[in-house]
DNA sequence: TTGAAAGCGCTACCAA
DNA sequence: TTGGTAGCGCTTTCAA
């Protein structure tokens, strides 16, 4: 900047107003120094910017189990729609369901000192984030809730959608409903399961340990244990698939039975596709979308200085029949 | 960091020398100043420390068209894991393929100095970057090329990749191969067209005009396009989808239709169920994450200071045989 | 309309 | 092992 003052033959303090489009400068004198600043090739030090005067928040951070899975880049997409308008932009990490990595993204991303933090959780202590909260910098997180901290957190409504996709099992006439899904230690997957159990205990339904398969990370480990599902002997007659990724393992090892003989089948999560397999796929319904937005939201109203104890948001589900659900029984 | 070297009755060296884990300070020293910066929740100030020392790059920026386009997201992914050791982070923007909003997006990042640029492009012009280039801010584009600016680029191998696929489908019989894609203005949309007419000409076969329905910017439209394609007298007895989202609309197209009335398909990109739909979907596929990777591996040696002409690397394509484009023409 | 000088919070350099 | 001082590039305040 000392550069183009020189240049321009004006003091530093016109070039800053140049460069910051203040008022009071002559026609002439703006001119040259733009001329100057052209010719140096030169560009305002954001730092020395920030140092003089406290402007706002320009990033937010988001750590998700995996960027590449649509679940989470749904949720990304819904964040990004929010707050493009206050010039917002989100920083991304994977943290691949790795508590320590989780925390190291975290620690990275506050050192940068983003202005709030989204997070959905999988490490089993968040105390570390204690201090950037106090310091005031906002955190929601998304699908889980925080171990040791509190903040707030939005989440989809696992144990009525469970229940909801489980009881239609029931309605359909199956009574050995199976259950496909993660570690249990995953929030979502044991208040998936909660709902699972409540829909079997209100239809007067026994639980039945051999027909729940938990610690399926991927959709070939689910893929696995629906096979040994189907190899029981009697077999269920039906099957709930706790996320998307079991959903597709599920219906891998689904697909080479045939059609009279297949369980019936209800995934949690809607994807793409599930309209157009054979049967179409019935899912526990909700928009990640708007899971995004509403954190989103949350984390704008607290950047705006809403103060107040944290908060829990619901996002509701919707059981969307498509035909693997409505499957009856083999007589 | 004055008030803590206040608190703790040491010099304002000796707290930077705590806080940057320096050596030459006591024991005593460092834990009385350590209990100082907890009493006063003291944070070091990132801006007055860039200031001083030229620390390296800290985020990359990377604008696509749609993060939750799990192509887009699966080249995010690519690249984080490849920038994740050197402590990089990466900030996402969604073009929604609109010149303008990438415009804002990308001025937005170079704002934020963000340490280098990964750009899915979508506008008509990229001149306005050229400054950031010359000021050595490392830009590569990915999955096309740049307007009016010289820069590294990652390409597919869109015109080898569609001949493959056309010429599979005339391997199989179908002389009448329609073509579905989005606006030939989408550079991969016209070099897959153009791979498209390579293999109709090497084949022998004419171009009618008639069997190419271009202009589809989402599944819906492409879903509509095949739908008039199926249509026509002659139907044609196969279909070339350009990318995912055409292939997604031309299947929900193709469902109510007869097995054996079927015309033959075949895609543009892989995708997750593509071998649990019935047929199953025969697709001209190559790895999105390793062109992210790819992607981002270039950026880095820039990073490291490669100089040199901007590189172009292309990315090869591989057909995986389903079922869906191996059925043959009624006879 | 323009400019001089102080100082933001930190680290580099040299001295003690 | 410690501390003082200069100065990074900018904005702010006040004076011309």
């Amino acid at each position: 900047m000392a550069d183009v003052a020189k240049l321009a033959s004006v003091s530093l303090k016109t070039v800053s107003r140049v460069v910051n489009e203040e008022d009071n400068v002559s026609r002439v004198t703006a001119v040259a120094v733009q001329k100057a600043i052209q010719a140096l090739g030169y560009r305002r030090n954001e730092h020395a910017r920030a140092l003089r005067q406290e402007l706002g928040p320009r990033m937010l951070g988001l750590v998700t189990k995996d960027v590449s899975n649509p679940f989470y880049s749904a949720i990304t997409r819904g964040i990004e729609d929010v707050v493009r308008d206050r010039s917002l932009m989100v920083v991304t990490g994977s943290s691949d369901e790795d508590g320590a990595r989780e925390r190291e993204l975290l620690e990275l991303l506050c050192e940068r000192r983003v202005g709030g933090l989204l997070v959905v959780p999988t490490g089993s202590d968040h105390s570390f984030l204690a201090s950037e909260l106090a310091v005031g910098t906002p955190i929601v997180f998304i699908d889980r809730p925080p171990c040791n901290l509190a903040a707030d957190t939005i989440f989809i409504d696992n144990v009525g959608g469970a229940q909801a996709g489980v009881a239609h099992l029931v309605a359909h006439g199956h009574r050995r409903v199976a259950l496909v899904g993660d570690i249990p230690e995953v929030f979502t997957t044991s208040e998936r399961v909660r709902g699972y159990r409540l829909a079997l205990r209100a239809a007067g339904l026994g639980f039945d340990e051999s027909l729940v398969r938990l610690g399926c990370h991927d959709s070939t480990a689910a893929e696995q244990a629906t096979r040994e599902l189907l190899a029981l002997r009697p077999p269920p007659t039906a099957v709930f698939a706790c996320n998307n990724r079991i959903t597709y393992g599920a219906l891998r090892a689904l697909s080479g039975v045939p059609l009279r003989e297949r369980p019936a089948l209800v995934g949690f999560d809607d994807f793409e596709l599930a309209a157009l397999l054979s049967p179409p796929v019935t899912v526990v319904a909700y928009d990640p979308v708007e899971l995004g937005r509403q954190a989103a939201q949350l984390i704008c109203e607290r950047l705006d200085g809403a103060s107040g104890p944290p908060r829990q948001i619901v996002v509701f589900t919707e059981l969307v029949v498509r035909g693997s659900g409505e499957l009856p029984p083999p007589a």
